[in-house]
Parts: C-alpha cells; structure tokens; sequence
DNA sequence: GCCAACGTTGGC
DNA sequence: GCCAACGTTGGC
C-alpha cells in the first residue's frame, strides 16, 4: 500500500464538497499534467490513502484523508468540450488522461497548516514542504505519513 | 497582487 | 532537439 498527497485549490473543490458528495466518493478528475497522470495511471491503486491537501487556502495545509476505492482509468471529462479541462487530443480509444476514486475516510477538525509541516521535524523532504514543488499528486514516504497522523492526532 | 518556479509551446 | 517566450501555479 502506497501514501500520496492530492491538491485541491480550497476555491475550486475544497473538503467540505467532497463530504457533500454521495457516499462521499468523488472522480479525481481534471489533472492535466503528465507527471501526475503516470501516477494517476501506473502507481496509484485501489486501496491506498491520500492526504487531501488545500492549496490557496485560508491556511494552506492538510484537511483531511481520502482512500483511493478505484484505481486509474479514463478520465473522460476531457472528452466533454464544456468541461474545466477539455483535451481534444484525449479520445475513448486513445485516452492520455487518467483519474481515480477517492472517499473521504477522515477531515481533520482544522487544517495542519503547511508551515507546520516545514516547521516539523522528518518532514524536511517531504515534497509539498519543498520550495516551488507543483506536482498536484505526489507520494509521500511511509515515515512522512506517520509523522503528519501524529500532528494530526494533536488537534 | 506579486513573483519565483516550473511546465508547455513553438520557431528555428 | 534546443531554448526563449509564454502561461500557470501557488506561497506569501
């Protein structure tokens, strides 16, 4: 089983929504960057967990926890010209993007603030903590996860 | 709102 | 295939 990090810019699908969602699973749809997409695709997989991440938020930071319950396949919304983010490059035979299904499985009752994250011990290579790091998917190294659950129980 | 960092585009 | 120009992300 394998530990990631999903942004989400807190404006445009913060927590909240995802718990309002039916059974409080949702597409991870929308990402339309090659690095994450091989992630999306070949690494990511049905059963691992994922910290939802709030970036542009009032604080920045970790909210929550999403279990992945579908591994990568087709993210079909790039078909859809009135979609956020159309790709008429990506067709049913020949998809470029991929998504998964999350659940929410936890939302912290406040958000772990990114600048604690840079302020805590271990968390030093953590990829979010890194200046100028984009990636809207990344993997998060199993000690990195434990030491954020252990913030997070401190709320 | 600024701007550094990064990804993508496109001319050559 | 290089690389400058451009667009976007995202912390601050």
């Amino acid at each position: 089983m394998n530990y990631w990090l999903f942004k989400s810019e807190e404006s445009c699908y913060p927590i909240d929504a995802l718990a309002a969602e039916k059974g409080k699973r949702a597409h991870w749809d929308g990402v339309r960057n090659y690095q994450a997409r091989n992630l999306l695709r070949d690494e990511i997989k049905k059963g691992d967990l994922a910290f939802f991440h709030h970036s542009s938020g009032k604080p920045t930071g970790i909210t929550g926890i999403v279990e992945i319950v579908k591994s990568g396949y087709p993210d079909h919304t790039a078909e859809d010209p009135d979609s956020q983010h159309p790709d008429p490059k990506h067709t049913e035979d020949n998809p470029i993007w991929y998504m998964v299904d999350v659940k929410l499985k936890r939302r912290f009752k406040e958000t772990l603030p990114l600048k604690l994250l840079k302020e805590t011990p271990g968390l030093e290579k953590m990829m979010v903590c890194q200046r100028g790091a984009r990636l809207s998917i990344q993997p998060v190294r199993p000690e990195e996860w434990k030491i954020v659950m252990k913030l997070a129980e401190g709320l």
